[in-house]
DNA sequence: TAAGATTGATCATTCAATCTTC
DNA sequence: GAAGATTGAATGATCAATCTTA
């Protein structure tokens, strides 16, 4: 194998992974600080609400990034504190949904605007317009480049 | 709370967030399969090597972004593979070093070219030199604005 | 009594194996 | 037999408590 990455390419490398740890983390605790929600459970929301309020398991699993087993216990504390039920799927016996509750729906409608505050914050309000199109371009060729799961 | 987070800063953060997800994902894979190395273990030892070889524990639990009873753990695992060694502190009876041992260097050095050969190809590639800079610039912004773990 | 570090308890995640239905 | 999903075992992380030295 031969090396060939530039300086300026590491540095960009380096600082992404730096700013990733620091948004996450920094989101995170004013999610569970100001509403008591993890972000596993919010982004488990916002899935089921851009879905129509209800995923089959496999596609929460894709959608929020975890394995299937890792979402079959997710859901399951989420069941426990009321944010979503589960149901079994009418046309395929093998199937199961992850429904979202009226009180999952209000823990989102809660959590949006915190986590929409910091984004913002400490995020978007260091971009300019130009900036926030050029990271949308990047990463959604590098995303889109198949490094996913199967790469 | 009121939200203003614009359509363009939000789609900016979700291709950040999924760019993070894969890119971090298919590197841990190629280095596992490649050099069976963990990319924890590569992270402390580009820390160590860094340092020229040494690193308190808990300096070493701030680069690596991890706790302090996190980097115990992880250094404790590293020395079963003989890749470090821990070392008293002669100056401080209460401190403790984490210091590298030729076995991981020579895993470091074989680590490394794999990679940065990742980095290039899955990150790097995909971005111009002005993009280079511009992610660069953003995310020194962004993680200098204080959203460390005190924030 | 504060700081560096480790330990104990617990939690969240994964892989491999399993169960059920297709 | 293969796919959707769950379960058991093991891994890796954290917080709170503890130990030791400053």
């Amino acid at each position: 194998v031969t090396v060939r990455l530039s300086n300026d390419d590491l540095a960009a490398w380096r600082s992404f992974l730096d700013a990733h740890a620091s948004l996450v983390g920094v989101l995170e605790r004013e999610l569970l600080a100001e509403r008591d929600l993890p972000l596993a459970f919010y982004d488990v929301l916002v899935q089921l609400h851009e879905a129509g309020g209800r995923l089959r398991m496999s596609e929460l699993a894709r959608s929020v990034l975890l394995s299937r087993s890792g979402v079959t216990r997710l859901v399951r504390r989420m069941v426990d504190f009321g944010l979503v039920v589960r149901e079994a799927c009418p046309s395929d016996g093998r199937g199961a949904f992850a429904v979202m509750t009226p009180a999952g729906r209000s823990a989102l409608r809660r959590a949006w605007p915190v986590h929409a505050r910091g984004i913002q914050r400490h995020f978007a309000d260091h971009l300019s317009a130009d900036e926030a199109r050029t990271l949308t371009d990047v990463f959604t060729r590098i995303t889109g480049a198949g490094n996913g799961p199967g790469a």
